[in-house]
DNA sequence: CCAATATCAGTCGGACTGATATAT
DNA sequence: CATATATCAGTCGGACTGATATTG
């Protein structure tokens, strides 16, 4: 890469354009930018947003739960969730219901309607994820998803 | 994937965990997500944020350019980059004068206090980079760069 | 009294849009 | 005239903090 030639000055500088396009957190940025983007244009066509599928998703695998549970399950503040689950309910995709058990807690439930919404966000997805992942091969592709997983899932635990 | 022997009802529900655990988009999200917060910590405790290096290791690779340059250099919104020069501005990291040859246009130069100062940043975002990559092997995270490096060319190259 | 839950109010960095003035 | 540049004003989803009322 470096002219062997050039003085330290000039070959500072190259290294300044490689550090930059190859500095791997803002890679990460980057890549995670240009997939919510295409995300969020395709969630917004059927009013839906990125949280509301992590929503749907886990009561659906989960059953009714609390809002500090899927609170810690989707990664959402429990403060921003309040809003979320209000948006939810507007649009007649979950029911919010006192815990009998527990007078301190909601329980969340999917109504039929938010299972239907459910199946028409994963074909979305689906197709958005392919939009994304384009220009790599499918072992790439898995590839890629597992060392996603092993960072997810340590930075996760450390909370 | 799905279980030959169970009914449909019990492996959609299989499948609900699994999708939204395995969802690419998502699990880029959440990595550059986990990523951003402590490359913002580290960045908040010498008064610096993310685009700051951005600008200021793409002043020192290229010299001095326009804005709109930088824009599309860096990725920064043009109307977002005239808050971003000013605070660099005000750090006395850049300068920003007129250019004799275009009326129209700003060049931006880095100063040598900017200099200083991205050496600095250089240093404290190598070490973020480690934190953020402390589970993975080293062949890993080159392979994980070389991924994400294929996606964000990707579709950078399509704006 | 202490801990947990849900809610509210508000801050902040940052992505994105549209309009405007100026210079080419 | 049209185009490009810089700037301004403002919206929006979303990460994050702190306080409060209620219940266990």
């Amino acid at each position: 890469m470096s002219d062997a030639t050039s003085d330290m000055r000039s070959a500072d500088r190259q290294d300044a354009v490689a550090r930059l396009r190859h500095l791997r957190t803002r890679l990460l940025s980057l890549a995670a930018m240009h997939s919510d983007r295409l995300v969020n244009a395709e969630l917004a066509r059927v009013d839906a947003r990125k949280w509301h599928y992590a929503v749907l998703a886990t009561l659906d695998a989960s059953g009714p739960v609390s809002q500090s549970e899927l609170s810690s399950r989707t990664g959402i503040y429990r403060s921003d969730l309040v809003a979320v689950i209000n948006e939810l309910g507007d649009r007649g995709l979950v029911k919010r219901s006192p815990n009998p058990a527990d007078q301190r807690q909601n329980l969340i439930t999917l109504t039929a309607q938010g299972g239907r919404q459910l199946l028409r966000l994963d074909k979305l997805l689906a197709d958005v994820e392919d939009e994304v992942l384009a220009p790599l091969t499918l072992p790439q592709r898995e590839q890629l998803a597992r060392l996603l997983t092993t960072l997810v899932d340590y930075h996760g635990r450390k909370v």
